[in-house]
This record gives C-alpha cells, sequence and structure tokens, in this order.
DNA sequence: GTGAAAGCGCTAACAT
DNA sequence: ATGTTAGCGCTTTCAC
C-alpha cells in the first residue's frame, strides 16, 4: 500500500531499475541482491501500481468474457473453468453480459481494449455467428478467442467450439428408429446460430426420409425476448399447453435450449400427458437442470465444461510460448444423451 | 485507437488541459470550445488510455465482486441485477469465485485493490461471517458493500442483506402446525454463517416445543467439499438413499440449500417415497431449480435479485452523491414459500 | 476560460 | 550487473 518502487529501492540500497528488474525479469539480476530486494518488497507488502504499470508494458493480467448469462447456468459451465484456471495463473476476469444487444456487445469489446485486456474471449454473443461480424472485420489488438463460432471465416482469430451437428443428427435418428411421429422441433425466430442450423438439418432429414409436414414440423416462436432468461421456462410452457392440448399434438419434440424443454416437460406434466410414453422429449446443453427435472431430461451435450478449459489453456499457451504453432481452430463433437424422456 | 490527448488538442487547436477538461469536468469550458473539442473527440473516436487516467484519477469505473459461483444458479440472481445496472452506468465488474478458500479470497481482494476499484462487492464469502474478518480489520480504501454478512460490527463498511430468520423459523412453524414429525435439517458441518444459524434456530424451537432428539434432529453432513458445485446434489442423494431407507426415516426435511434439497428428492423418487404425502420438504434460496423440479420445492425466498439491485444502488449513490448520509445496514426479511412439497 | 508545465509510478533504453 | 534518465498519456496546479 502506498509504497512506491523508489521506497523499496531506497529500503534495499538499489536503483529503482533493478528493482522494476527483479520484479519483471527472471535472471539479469545478481542472485545476492535479488534476495535481498525481494525481502524488501516482502517487508514493506509492495505491490507495483497497475496503471504505472500498464502505460508501460503490454501485459495487465486482464481477460474479458463477453457473453449473456442472466440465470442459465449453461453459462457457467464455461465461465468456471475459465476462472479457475485463468485466476491460478494471475489473470483477473472482467464478466460482460451481452443480453441480446449488439450495440452492448460493441459498447463492451470497445471498452475491454481500451483497459488492454490480454484476451477476449467471445461466447455466443448475439453478433457472433452473423456474417462479417466485428471480430473478423476489426484488428483487435489481443488474441480473441470466439467460442461457437461456427461461420468461417474465422479471420485472425481463434475458434474454439462444439460442433452441433453429431448430436442433433443423432436425436433425428433415435426419432426415426423408434418412429416417434409427428416430430415437432421449437426454436425461436430469432436469428441465433444454434437455432437456425438445428432447422436446416431438420429440413434435410425431413427431406431424406420423405417426411410429410405433418410428420414432421417446426415451430419458430417469437415470444422470447431472451433465451437465456428463466422466465423462457415459463413461456415455452404457455404456448406447449396449448400444443399438447391439441388433437394432432406431437409424439416426440426437439427444443432449442434446456430451460424451453424444461417448460414442455411442465406442460406435459400439468396435462397429464406421459414422458416418454405419450411424449418424448430432447433438449440441448446438459446442464445439470436436465438430470434434476422428472422425468430426467434426453439432451445434447455440447460439452462446455471442457471448451472453457480448452480456451483458458490456450490463454495460457500464446502467452507463455508466443511465438509456438497453434491451429486457429479446435474443434469437438456434440453428443446425444439419452434419458428417461426419450425409450430407447 | 492510438490516438492522444493530445492529437485531439492539436486538431481543435487547444491544449490538452483544455480537452481534459471538456472531457472531466462540467463547465470549466466555454461552450463554444467544448463543442468544437467534443466534435473533434468525436471524429478521432479517441477514448483517454484508461491507465494514464488511472494513475491521476482516483475512479476506475471497475467494481470487484467477490463470489462464489460455480453451479449455482443462486450466485446469479445476485450477479445478474448488479452487472445490468452497473454496465448501464460506465462500470465494470471483475468477477472472483472464492470457493471455500479464504486465502483465495484474500488474493483477489488484494488484486483488485491494486486494480483501484471503485467499491468492492463481498458476496458470501467464506471469512464473511467470521468474527473479525478482514473486511472489518482492514481499512480498505473503497467502499465496501458486505452482502450477507449477518455478524457484526460491521465498521465502516455497508451491509446489505436477507434476514434468514423470518423464513426458518415459518418452517419451524409450518412443521409445527402440520405436525409433520421427526423433523431432519440438513447441514454441513462447515463453519457457514446461514448453516449454523439453522442451527441455532432449530435448538431454540427444540426447546420451547418441547421437541425430543427423536422428533427433530440435525444431521451435519462432513461430504460436502463445496455447497455450490451442482455434485452437492448428488452427495445429498447418496446419503438421504440410506437416511431414507431407514425404519425411523423423517417425515419432514429442511435442507440448508436447495441444490441439497434436490438431491433429497430425486432419493425420494427413487425409493417411492411420496412427497409431499410421506415426505415434506423445504430448502432455502427460491431460484428457478425450486419450481422445475417434480413436485415443486418449498423454499425460503432469499430474495438475492432485490439485494443485487440493492448493492448496485449502493454504489451508484455513494458515487453521485458522496456526502450523502446513508445508512450502513440495509435489511429485508426473507420469506417462506410454500409449494408442493409440503402440504398446507 | 485557457495554456504551460509538473508530476502520477513505472519500464526500458542507454550508459557505465 | 547495476544506475541514470527519458518518457508512457493523462490530470491538475498555477499562471495568465
Amino acid at each position: 500500500m502506498g509504497n512506491r518502487i523508489e521506497d523499496v529501492a531506497l529500503a534495499a540500497g538499489v536503483s529503482t531499475a533493478t528493482v522494476s528488474r527483479v520484479i519483471n525479469n527472471p535472471g539479469q539480476v545478481r542472485p545476492a541482491t535479488r534476495a535481498r530486494v525481494e525481502s524488501v518488497i516482502q517487508r514493506l507488502g509492495y505491490k507495483p501500481n497497475y496503471f504505472a504499470q500498464g502505460l508501460m508494458k503490454g501485459r495487465t493480467g486482464s481477460v474479458g468474457i463477453l457473453t449473456s448469462l442472466h440465470t442459465n447456468p449453461y453459462y457457467l459451465q464455461i465461465i468456471d473453468p475459465i476462472e479457475r484456471l485463468l485466476s491460478q495463473n494471475g489473470a483477473y476476469i472482467y464478466l460482460c453480459n451481452c443480453e441480446n444487444d449488439i450495440d452492448r456487445e460493441k459498447k463492451y469489446c470497445d471498452e475491454l481494449l481500451r483497459r488492454n485486456i490480454d484476451a477476449l474471449i467471445v461466447i455466443e454473443t448475439p453478433s457472433l455467428n452473423r456474417p462479417n461480424n466485428f471480430y473478423i472485420q476489426r484488428k483487435i489488438p489481443c488474441p480473441v478467442v470466439l467460442v461457437n463460432q461456427h461461420i468461417k471465416p474465422y479471420g485472425d482469430n481463434y475458434v474454439i467450439r462444439c460442433e452441433q451437428e453429431p448430436g442433433i443428427l443423432a436425436v433425428f435418428e433415435h426419432i426415426t428408429a423408434h418412429d416417434l411421429f409427428p416430430f415437432l422441433l421449437f426454436i425461436t425466430s430469432d436469428d441465433v446460430y444454434s437455432y437456425t442450423l438445428k432447422e436446416k438439418l431438420f429440413h434435410r432429414w425431413q427431406r431424406k426420409q420423405r417426411l410429410s409436414s405433418k410428420d414432421a414440423g417446426i415451430i419458430k416462436s417469437s415470444a422470447f425476448q431472451d433465451v437465456n432468461d428463466e422466465q423462457s421456462i415459463w413461456k415455452t410452457y404457455e404456448i406447449f399447453k396449448d400444443i399438447l392440448s391439441s388433437a394432432s399434438r406431437p409424439r416426440a419434440i426437439l427444443t432449442g435450449n434446456e430451460l424451453m424443454a424444461l417448460g414442455v416437460l411442465a406442460a406435459a406434466r400439468d396435462l397429464s400427458i406421459a414422458v416418454p410414453g405419450e411424449l418424448a422429449l430432447a433438449g440441448v446443453d446438459n446442464t445439470f437442470l436436465s438430470q434434476i427435472c422428472c422425468p430426467a431430461l434426453s439432451t445434447i451435450d455440447l460439452r462446455m465444461r471442457e471448451v472453457g478449459t480448452l480456451a483458458a489453456e490456450l490463454y495460457l499457451s500464446i502467452w507463455k510460448n508466443p511465438d509456438e504453432n497453434r491451429s486457429s481452430l479446435q474443434s469437438i463433437p456434440s453428443q446425444f444423451v439419452r434419458r428417461a424422456t426419450m425409450t430407447g
């Protein structure tokens, strides 16, 4: 507290430059001198001023995470390992909730860059899967890790993603194999990549299997302000109270995320529709929510803890071995996890 | 990017001092000059260097949040409103996960102070409810908001808390009124304030109602490394698979938090014990988890979204009206929320 | 109301 | 191996 590098230098009988070298450079200082300086630093509880340091050095020990959180445990799955690994390595995180708002995302990004972050980790933000998003366009002066960007090109950035396809296709195959028709895909009408992809794969499957629109349909709701808010559970609930009451109700449902699936489950329960007997259900995310609901929810595991670990390790590797050759894309497959809501 | 205040000054035909005044001081500059400077700032996209600014100014626009998160949605309830309100007011948050580790808490705290945060928000960290914790001892050079510190004194700090008693007592009364004995309180053996308080209130109630230890008991498990990890659901599950199998199994249970309650619920389900028919159950926290589980969980609402809003508003008020007189303690009562797991 | 100039505390280039 | 010194980009006296 309050101590300047000069105080340390004086007390140790060296110059400020030597103290600085002790702090910043391995080697460079005679062991005896180093020991003396270090003991003074210890005794005085000296810590370099963060701002003076930032003015001169490139590195700040701060990492920005741009994402959305609200009450969706999905994001905690990835933020938690990142925070852990980084804090163990002296890096601290700015957590920024962009919600659905691209303007907010830009504002956050600008401010983080002003703060000279050592890396920017972008997790499924509103702009991420749009063509020519500003992470691709702009030269951002620090390593950028785009998590779950699926569009190309990824420019100079690093991309870490969990591929959606394997899990989604596995669900479709399961539906076909067990003849769970009519099938319904429930997503939002927003331009969310993972939902758009589900739709695309759905249509491909529909064509291939020659399914009529009666056999397999999509509902794209525009009722959601934000799919990560817990309210989306109850909005889905309301919607499916209607859908599941109709005569032509589906035999199987896949929802865009896990919160929505919980809404469907609640609606089925209140309508006394047996799951999985009369209705098969799957969600996406594989957070612990899918295990505590009843019956346990079949889901697509997006392996976000692993993705988060990869992102953190990438950051560490970049700063430890700056010259190392790194692949700009790391990709792991999603996995269909069958639980009680789907018989098998 | 890359523009310095001198570039702006040059382009606007003024001195750097004037530009600085335009940025920092309302008034002080002739309107015409101000307008000219502002337009140049706009045109150049000038942003003051964060570190040079931090070196001279007190305020940094950074707020530290010390807490624990993992996969417990409980903490998101309070972090979310804080992040929202602060980001709207140009303040950005460092998110620090202390887990159960006081050393980590101290390290985080030190580093945040080195970064000159404008305020420190401490949410139920491991040291918080210990006598003479270091927030009380140390003179911390920024406003400190202690969330859910229940011990006195709170020193120069601000305390915002949700009182545990009302909700807990309401549960006990409900147990008594509906004769739901034997009753079991399930907590951990760690020195966690809220659990210790539950224990204290339990003993008081036990004495007052002259309950035998057969009627009302406590189990303090030491099996938990971290009560906020989703694993605590399954640890509780394992424990209650045994307890609920025994002949003298409880008729009603209150758990230390919501994750634990979910574990009990899962165990009861697997043992085909009817809830609430054969077993009444209540948790604490009132996150959305208590509404998606089945049957819906009775719980104690700790009103964390409101607490978070109070914390953020306190920060804003401190910086907007520094001289205003503020009470150092804001307290709101918890509320018992009865749902399907308890008949009423 | 505005400008000149002195530092904030540090790092890095240069000198020894 | 260590010391000297010139800035980093800003805010803030102190003149005018």
